[in-house]
DNA sequence: CGTCTATTTGAGTTAGCTCAACCGTCGTGG
DNA sequence: CCACGACGGTTGAGCTAACTCAAATAGACG
């Protein structure tokens, strides 16, 4: 699901499985990928996909009109990115890395899934769990400071692709500053400071700008979690 | 849908005329009312029932555990609270004024809606339009100014449920300040200095604290819908 | 080796916060 | 019937976390 709670309690399942289960032609869906910093889709488009994320990072985000940006969530493997309403995509996607997507071929009926029960059941779990995610992510953007918001973000992270190297945790960092910022509702400036300052304090190693070590996750989770 | 967007492209339909459709036994839902200030759920409860409000007002909010507080959405008659993806609830609501809602009961077979297809394409058109408003909210709660907040807010509310007397459109405001701010992003005083400055800007009137009307809605969009 | 871009660091500013006082309404009890 | 206290909202004054603007640094790449 996507990057945007300190905890995620929704186990994915591939909707690959759901098709194959019911005897889908493949031909509703194939995969594709996409290079680094190529759109997937824009605000406005012809919602006619849906996609899961297989291999890499996606980002999606907002615009306003002056250009103040909002990043809405980094779309990790088994993410479902582009479930629309109204068959309108409203937000941008780009791949933050290079990316290995599978596409889902809307139905031609239509935004109905009701003909296929198993796969709107499905999505409907990726929904309410998108739901969930973004409501841990509210409470950050509305209510935590800087360090608060940063420590959060590394520790999704953490707990989503960490991998474990002598009592350290470490994990890449596919998206720039500026997309952390965009995402937390800071500045390029306050996350580096925030990322120095963590680095300081010995919670973090930063071999370079694009991956980090947690050494004290404890800690970090101290920082992070003063959310109940 | 939740009151998080500037705009609202979803015509919600009642997932009662679902039910009358497929001639689902009344037995699965009942309506039943909740004064203002009352609980309908809280966090961690066991999610059994779905609710759809009918009348009233309602609010969806999350706590840090040092009593800082994130209001997720209001609730208006047509909106559909207390989806969760795994039968566990993760906020709290609350009835913010004498409130009638229809309670759904969940299927004795779980979590699972696809044997009851047309159902759960239907909450799955309400999950992706909460999505999609919530997705405005990050927008304001990330990257908006407080005057800007505070008039995408009143926005919302003017096209949700404004009247229109005589070429000014009121409405009321039956949350606290201090519900606002914790929408919002704000503090309760930096939501009245903010509702001030827009009375003394003749952009509002303020007959009292709980009624507002616009005077110059032009202004007041274009205050808020700095957004694209 | 120079250029370009991303990141970090520094210095000063400010929007929104905190703390405190004040106001108006409403319900209660003398 | 009026006084009083409680509560929600408004206003004021000063503070501070995060912002803006600017400069320094560090890789990446031709």
């Amino acid at each position: 699901m996507y990057v945007t709670s300190p905890v995620s309690y929704f186990e994915p399942v591939s909707i690959d499985d759901v098709m194959h289960q019911h005897e889908l032609e493949p031909a509703v869906y194939h995969t594709s990928t996409a290079e680094a910093g190529q759109p997937l889709f824009c605000e406005g488009d012809d919602a006619d996909f849906v996609y899961e994320v297989l291999e890499g990072v996606v980002r999606t985000s907002k615009l306003l009109c002056d250009g103040r940006r909002q990043v809405l969530a980094f779309g990790y493997p088994g993410d479902i990115i582009g479930l629309s309403h109204d068959q309108i995509y409203h937000s941008d996607c780009d791949a933050v890395s290079d990316t290995k997507v599978r596409v889902y071929h809307k139905n031609a009926s239509g935004t109905s899934f009701a003909d296929e029960p198993q796969l709107c059941d499905q999505f409907l779990r990726h929904a309410t769990a998108e739901v969930h995610d973004m409501q841990e992510h509210f409470l950050m953007l509305g209510r935590k400071s800087a360090v608060e918001k940063v420590a959060s973000f590394l520790v999704v992270l953490l707990d989503r692709v960490g991998e474990n190297n002598d009592c350290k945790s470490c994990f890449s960092l596919p998206m720039s500053r500026s997309d952390i910022a965009d995402f937390l509702g800071l500045t390029i400036e306050t996350v580096s400071r925030t990322f120095t300052k963590l680095r300081k304090d010995k919670i973090i190693e930063l071999p370079n700008p694009h991956r980090v070590c947690v050494c004290k996750s404890a800690k970090l989770r101290a920082l992070a979690e003063r959310s109940s």
